[in-house]
DNA sequence: GTCTATAATTCGATAGAC
DNA sequence: GTCTATCGAATTATAGAC
């Protein structure tokens, strides 16, 4: 029962095409939102037939849902010396940014669609307040402190990334994080204010 | 020539009809975003015939230009405390914000929209970059100073009003202003890092 | 100025042949 | 598994009566 004919294998032909389909509706998404990225475009990009579309994804929204699946993949904070926090974390997001757009797809998808809007608070109070809450001291201020350091970059890549301000768009990925690594250390483990 | 009957009076029935369209047309474009707000909606708001939004505006972009325009009503900075600056911009922002929902609209159809994105860059590369230019002491540095005020005002924005992150929403604007104060202050007048 | 009627598209989704 | 054909609904926009 090593290897190869099948039996075990449910992948045959459709891998690929599911495949094909994910990565033009991540562009799409990513290019245009929810309501103007087109099942039908997609299917073009894709070349293959919207009704597969419909077959494998069952419907727009399904087909959304598997695009925009994302995982912050956020480092172990633990091992991280605590000066160092606020640049680890803009270093992390920019490059988890630069080379996948499913976050800009999320990112416009959320402004309109409620369910992405939703997955976008999962993704940052699940997974970024989790990693503050390792280490950080007081619990009740963790949710506050994650809340603060999402809306510096989810800022970050609405201003880049959706809006462009040229600006935002014109400087390094290095001069930003020189930027923005104190504000978000701040926000981490930063005094509350008064 | 004093006073009513008419002549130089263009505004009549008209007027009446016009504003409320524009009042209906923010709410639906920031309630839905571009795409989904649609014309029927907002006349139906408004309690109009959707051919009377078609007659004054000409069409769905018409409309959405002349609901969306915004003015972030800055202060002269030149006359606020240079270690203030900061705290006196988010106050104004998160002030300017809570009682319009303007900026909420173009903030959901940037999104999607090119012609809101174009307009947001606008404002905040014309506007804010014209205040912050002011006092500002290196020409050269303006820009990216106003570039990442603007990251972190519209991501505030963004996690509080649109993806509606609980820690955003339930924070109270004193408690935001005190946190984020210190992050506008840095990026306006803070030493360019390194 | 206001409304009815409808044109002209476009989209998501379905049915069914092969 | 893949494709053709099409349904039914919704949209912006226009033409024209009153």
């Amino acid at each position: 029962m090593t290897s190869s004919t099948r039996s075990t294998q449910p992948r045959r032909r459709s891998d690929a095409t599911r495949a094909a389909i994910l990565r033009a509706a991540r562009e799409r998404f990513a290019a245009d939102g929810y309501e103007r990225a087109t099942i039908r475009a997609i299917a073009a990009d894709a070349q293959i037939d919207p009704s597969m579309v419909m077959r494998y994804y069952g419907s727009k929204e399904g087909l959304f849902a598997a695009a925009a699946e994302f995982d912050l993949r956020l480092p172990d904070l633990t091992s991280v010396p605590p000066a160092r926090l606020g640049e680890v974390l803009v270093k992390h997001f920019l490059a988890r940014w630069e080379g996948d757009e499913t976050l800009v797809a999320l990112l416009r998808a959320a402004s309109t669609n409620p369910g992405a809007a939703e997955r976008m608070r999962g993704i940052f109070a699940d997974q970024l307040t989790g990693a503050v809450a390792t280490f950080g001291a007081d619990p009740t201020l963790t949710a506050r402190r994650a809340g603060l350091v999402a809306s510096q970059i989810l800022g970050l890549a609405f201003t880049r990334y959706i809006v462009r301000l040229p600006p935002m768009v014109d400087t390094t990925p290095d001069e930003l994080v020189s930027w923005v690594a104190p504000t978000l250390q701040r926000y981490l483990t930063g005094t509350p204010p008064s």
